[in-house]
DNA sequence: TGCCGTGATCTGTGATCACAGTTAGACTTG
DNA sequence: CAAGTCTAACTGTGATCACAGATCACGGCA
């Protein structure tokens, strides 16, 4: 087919349907953290804070159910789940074992493309880490910028996807903390680790990549076992 | 509360919604190979067929497009993705990341529970193999109540609802030739290396549990390329 | 013969309504 | 004052309707 070649700039406008907007919107406020464990969740107050029906929001809702970064319970009420010390554990772990995993295939795998962003990724939240009074929201964004640059080196999308559902059961536990408590920032040690990664995927040190990424998310967790807000 | 002691007896009836029901028989197919890569599935039609309206419908389907093992194609059709020989090689490459993990983990930690219940398994399958004209579909679906016992095994609800995800994304690229080919269970390979895997996991070797759950997987994943059903 | 407009019939998406079940609070009753 | 009861206001679930966009076959025109 030949365009008039004034077509040929116009580019496919994104049709997203509002289901779709709004479970971007929902999630990105659990994987922050800005919604606390336990809290609830109405799908009609929802729809109205969005200026839409209920429908988009139930297709949201699902979606994030699924996930398991929702949950109905039993008297049909939407929360965001509360998780015990044990599940918390678990999910550490699979989180080591999986972003670890992801980290070492990108130390093998990254491109030109990837190493600069992830250079810009950490150098944004080193920056932010050094100012008197850093603030903690942008922090947390700028940390989960920085993991998903090293994710996406590994060249899998199928892996990162795996990760972000991970990221949506472990935000509203951790973040949610940390977008509170500017005592782990201060410590240092997420800049450190976050160093550590990078310079070992620049030189594809796969095994080294892996440590510094296990490392920082054991440091993470330990840092809210010992808050001790979780239940047995 | 004090109950009258025949009450005790009484277990809460399952309340499953229209919607939960409408997703595990969808996903049901999937995993099993019976919707081909490509096949369309109509809302409307899918929900005479389950005898509800199409609201249950929807909620299932926007789960499974959620987890990428259903997709809405720009002309807003749904159906189940066609997967490109790269993309099932990433799938592939992560299956054995993540499945040799779980296997590893269950020789670690398996109870004598899930050692039963993956010899049951095993020997189910093993039996099926070898009469002369083995059940397809029967075999697949042993195939994958093997691997999820060992995956049970490895005490990590996580791991075993990612792989799940996993599996709902490789069921109708792999399952659906499986279904009808005898050529791969004759050769005998994946019951070599399930039995592999469950002395493995008795004996407590994680490195060779891995080993096995991996060749299995590479094993099935080469049938597959090497039948070249597959987009470049 | 080949091409393009056109209309009927599909598709998923979104809104609205109806309903059963739960919850919390005011009220009554002992 | 305490316990039970009833009502009113929620909850998610499911069904139904309305709609815009896509698809495809048919028919007229060049």
């Amino acid at each position: 087919m030949n365009l008039p070649t004034a077509l040929t700039l116009v580019e496919p406008l994104d049709r997203q349907t509002l289901g779709a907007r709004a479970y971007a919107q929902l999630a990105d406020l659990l994987i922050s953290g800005r919604l606390a464990p336990g809290e609830k969740l109405s799908l009609r107050t929802a729809a109205e804070v969005l200026g839409v029906s209920i429908m988009p929001v139930r297709e949201a809702v699902s979606r994030l159910v699924a996930d398991k970064a929702l949950e109905v319970a039993a008297n049909r009420t939407v929360r965001v789940p509360v998780m015990s010390a044990t599940q918390f554990r678990d999910l550490t772990k699979v989180r080591i074992a999986i972003e670890g995993h992801a980290a070492a295939e990108a130390a093998r795998l990254r491109s030109d493309r990837n190493l600069a962003s992830i250079a810009t990724a950490e150098a944004a939240m080193r920056a932010e880490s050094e100012v008197r009074t850093p603030d903690l929201p942008r922090a947390v964004e700028l940390n989960k910028t920085f993991h998903f640059a090293v994710y996406e080196a590994a060249q899998s999308p199928i892996l990162v996807e795996i990760i972000r559902a991970l990221w949506l059961k472990a935000g509203p536990v951790i973040n949610l903390d940390l977008r509170g408590n500017p005592d782990r920032l201060a410590k240092g040690e997420a800049i450190r680790f976050h160093a550590d990664a990078r310079k070992a995927i620049e030189t594809g040190d796969a095994d080294a990549a892996k440590t510094a990424i296990a490392a920082d998310i054991t440091s993470a967790a330990n840092f809210i076992l010992s808050r001790g807000g979780l239940t047995a």
